[in-house]
DNA sequence: AAGCTTGCGGCAAGCGGTTGCCAAAAGTTG
DNA sequence: CAACTTTTGGCAACCGCTTGCCGCAAGCTT
């Protein structure tokens, strides 16, 4: 651009900012900028460092070249890597995706890079993507962890982490107000004339399926009614039906589900045996997953913010990765839960 | 283990393996076993490199040291980042969840990190991506990608990559056979006595929609049918409205639709006014994606193995970042279809 | 036994940045 | 204008690992 002639003869041999076959390093920055390396880095990294017109200078300069700073080499000697584990216990459920959704929008706004991680529903395998990534990530964001307290707390002294869905004492956490959803979800049931319901359990190892079931059983009790409880079951659609079968023998007139993938299996079993939803059985699911809202019938769930439930754990993770001097750090942010009644709850059967 | 006093005195003085507050880093495991760091490293990746007997006592003292090699590190010297970015035009859509998945479960058995990028339906964004992490990143998987050919073509020169649902002839390629599907389609409905189909159009961006409208109206003219077009519409089940009071209005009897999210959409608002599926219309999604089987009616749609097409994908990409000396590395891969039938497909009205 | 491979391991120079420390330059002050 | 403080920018030592090159020692050949 301001020197056209140079344009012209690409090939010239003294070309000073002749194309090199690699892309630019900080030093081509600092040669066409005429200062040094540090004065570079400086300038990008710490702006307020520099003198202005320096800055200037080597902004140009950069911007001339296309200069992106290499994250490897920035990682290796500042140690930060700018990137953010994610780790879900299972791609394939679309709770996550939304998650990984709010994660994600986050962490790019923020400019940092997510690494998205399958544990498999394993604590095995969450602790191992914990210890290999521990140099790869400044931080985790651990999704329905499968850990015990103990590991959550030890992992949490090494490694900057914040859970979702999963209450801890040492790390910060987002979580769903679970209880309030079950007593809206029994509310909803209760004016509907249900007096028996059953609990369809999910993985025993989820500490919000642990959450659920305890405030369940409280508060069905406390209401007088008759409370079942079957499972666990895989949280997956497959196990629907096998879920569906128990649930009908024990004579609940409705049943509250662990979650929506597992209800809409429940659904399409139900279905498949001729037993009407609502008429005959009212389902409960938890998430308002995608798909919850054309499925047949519609389904009532506990709906929550997940997408922003993610977001809102970036922030936190973000927060205690560059302290503000100000203000501290917060601890605990839990989401708000509302019951969307679709059509898959109805009266009590007479 | 080997030796246990050591073990009751972890706090010895002089303890050769006095644990550092640091990671163990290559030189640590280098001294333990009384060889060079050149030679951990060898020992490490090059096997064969390296006699048996040194290799084992160095895996012995990574392993007693739990030793986990730096990524970081190892990309700045190496040049090689051990991760690949997948780039999807919308995070948001279940129909890359299912190619995400497939990525990522491949990458992780490569053990390669999964760099996940939405690009939010932009070509700007996808070229940004391509250009921000050139150095973050061995290779790319860009599904669907919005690219130009010309920029598909100068891209590819520089970086390793395969695309997802969109041809090019400069780089390996998965898709899915559209063309079959089209024509499976079309040939159902007409056995189904249709003769008004209409297309309901994706992003205009989007080569695969491209390629379904060129088939459909080339083998919907051929029966003999006549066909309409409605569109372009974003493909997400909100569009869905808009969409099927268009495809009302054309009179057509049966619409084969860009793809599920939409398809779904239709369904709702076609619910609404009370338009039957599929007595007084049928619709045919595409890509089957989560949900298709228990929306309502379920969805008669175009299946195929999406989340296989992401590991062929993965593996392909794979073999052009470690092209093995015998084999040829493929170039394309087409990913058969089948038209699922389901319930949203019926007899033409009367 | 002398001369040659061959296998194995070490040396040291990077990879592309960051950062503590220091000196020169610029700005203040009396 | 000298003495002092504050900016500003450079030097150089890493960060942890890879890799080209070299030399030594053991195994072979004739």
């Amino acid at each position: 651009m301001a020197n056209p002639s140079v344009e012209a003869a690409p090939q010239g041999a003294g070309d000073a900012n002749a194309r090199r076959d690699r892309p630019p390093t900080i030093r081509d920055v600092a040669e066409l900028a005429g200062v040094a390396t540090s004065t570079v880095s400086r300038a990008l990294s710490r702006p307020e460092r520099v003198n202005p017109r320096t800055r200037v200078r080597i902004e140009e300069a950069a911007a001339e070249l296309n200069y992106i700073p290499s994250s490897q080499a920035r990682g290796l000697s500042s140690g930060r890597t700018n990137a953010v584990a994610v780790l879900v216990p299972d791609i394939t459920n679309p709770f996550y995706f939304d998650i990984i959704r709010g994660t994600q929008h986050q962490l790019k706004a923020a400019g940092v890079t997510q690494l998205l991680v399958d544990t498999e529903e394993s604590s095995e395998m969450e602790l191992d993507a914990l210890h290999k990534m521990r140099k790869s990530a400044d931080g985790f964001i651990l999704a329905a962890s499968r850990l015990t307290d103990a590991q959550l707390t030890e992992v949490s002294q090494t490694q900057p982490l914040v859970t979702f869905n999963r209450a801890s004492t040492s790390a910060p956490t987002v979580m769903i107000d679970t209880p309030s959803a079950i007593i809206q979800a029994l509310e909803h049931l209760a004016s509907l004339g249900h007096h028996k319901v059953c609990y369809v359990a999910g993985p025993p190892t989820s500490w919000s399926n642990q959450m659920r079931w305890k405030v369940f059983e409280e508060d069905a009790t406390k209401r007088g009614m008759e409370v079942h409880r079957i499972g666990p079951y895989a949280p997956k659609t497959t196990s629907g039906a096998a879920a569906a079968d128990a649930a009908v023998r024990t004579g609940a007139t409705a049943c509250i589900v662990f979650n929506d993938l597992l209800a809409i299996g429940m659904l399409q079993r139900l279905k498949a045996r001729g037993i009407r939803v609502p008429a005959d059985m009212s389902i409960i699911g938890s998430d308002d997953i995608f798909g919850a809202d054309f499925c047949n019938p519609p389904l009532t769930t506990i709906s929550s913010p997940i997408e922003q439930a993610g977001r809102v754990a970036v922030s936190m993770l973000l927060a205690q990765l560059n302290p503000l001097p100000g203000s501290a750090t917060r601890k605990l942010a839990v989401m708000p839960t509302h019951l969307t009644v679709r059509e898959s709850t109805g009266p009590a059967p007479a």
